[in-house]
DNA sequence: TCTAAAAATAAACACCGTTTAGTAATTTTG
DNA sequence: CAAAATTACTAAACGGTGTTTATTTTTAGA
């Protein structure tokens, strides 16, 4: 009599499958050249089906946002082993822009497109857990820097606003392709990446002075 | 014999009509939400004749985006007023984010949007004056500031661009409802508004300290 | 085996950007 | 002035999109 069970296995793994080849065809392809239909085909069923495990492809869009966190969250853990915590900070910020520029389609996922946002406020517990979570992995280590000398006088959660605004500002403008376009980048012929590097070697030294 | 001209002017004039249509539409209900059949059917023509005009969508959000930063530039003139450069470019800040913050629509377009970006690479001269000429006035600014004695031993286009980072990010963030989603903001119910401006509070008095 | 429930789908709806082929208006030419 | 040529415009189609509805197929239990 393990229909029941079995049912709800078949739906969770139909659930998965739909969410595998969404994301498949949203890495390879972006966000807006991944339709229904295209996920449809993928897994050899016909487009309505996805309508039986799927309100609408906001909902779609929220699992892979979700799943992009979880990505996210796993490039912050090998931090744990800078007991320094500015040196916690400043690899936080390394790590989170390997994380951009080596995923950009998720970055924009996570952070830039409105759709998981919308998602979040139509549902009725107006939370965003994941943002929150690694928010606080920010908070805490500015909090801990501030423990050990660092940043006097300045309200941690406003510097951990202005941090993540710099850190986020400065990885959206590279996948953007906004910073390629600016002179100084073209002159020198310099890829993104390397201002990126030299931007954020700056920002550094901008919070090492702020020690004294 | 001025026939010619006259055509010439109704070409311009025709022009001119199709992209002041399609900026009321996008900037009434969003880009994605202006289709090129919207703006036909406020011009009252049929769709194909857009195409007499422009060579595709993407060419009339670039001219949408030329006219965004014509709109930047101007919430910068009067910043002239601002003899010293440091105040200048706290100023220049709160202009920036003014104009993000009152024209949502228009700042995305300017800075997320990949779009006019793309359309920018497709031109054989692949520069982005409006781009430059912006940066420029950012980096003469903290130029100046340096020679008054701020921001000693830092490299001035890398500053520069990390305070375009800071502040960009700042803004997308705001724009793109992600700041009202982190618990803290939602615990005490503060709006985005609130949010951005303690936040760039924050990283004015971290500018003030690269004085010494 | 028959029936009720569940799962999947074909087909449609209302959109989208864009192209093509053909019509209507205007200008130039004989 | 009429015919020809050029220009301006558009109807209709193409191939796509997200989503819904009515229908069929599959499955489960009596």
């Amino acid at each position: 009599m393990g229909v029941k069970e079995r049912k709800e296995r078949d739906k969770v793994e139909m659930r998965d499958k739909i969410l595998q080849s969404a994301q498949h065809l949203f890495l390879a392809k972006g966000l807006d050249q991944t339709s229904i239909r295209n996920i449809a085909e993928a897994i050899e069923y016909s487009p309505a089906t996805i309508y039986l495990y799927f309100k609408d492809k906001n909902e779609i869009i929220h699992a892979l946002h979700l799943d992009g966190f979880r990505l996210l969250v796993r490039h912050f853990e090998p931090l744990v082993k800078f007991t320094d915590p500015f040196e916690r900070l400043i690899e936080m910020g390394n790590a989170y822009i390997k994380f951009a520029t080596t995923n950009p389609g998720v970055y924009e996922l996570l952070f830039v497109r409105t759709e998981p946002m919308e998602y979040v406020s139509n549902c009725l517990d107006e939370e965003w857990k994941e943002g929150d979570r690694a928010f606080d992995v920010l908070f805490q280590t500015v909090s801990q820097c501030q423990q050990s000398g660092h940043f006097k006088g300045l309200d941690t959660q406003n510097l951990s606003m202005m941090i993540w605004s710099f850190i986020h500002g400065l990885c959206s403008l590279g996948i953007s392709n906004h910073i390629t376009h600016v002179k100084e980048a073209r002159d020198k012929k310099l890829v993104v990446d390397a201002v990126m590097a030299s931007t954020y070697q700056t920002f550094q030294t901008v919070m090492e002075r702020l020690k004294a």
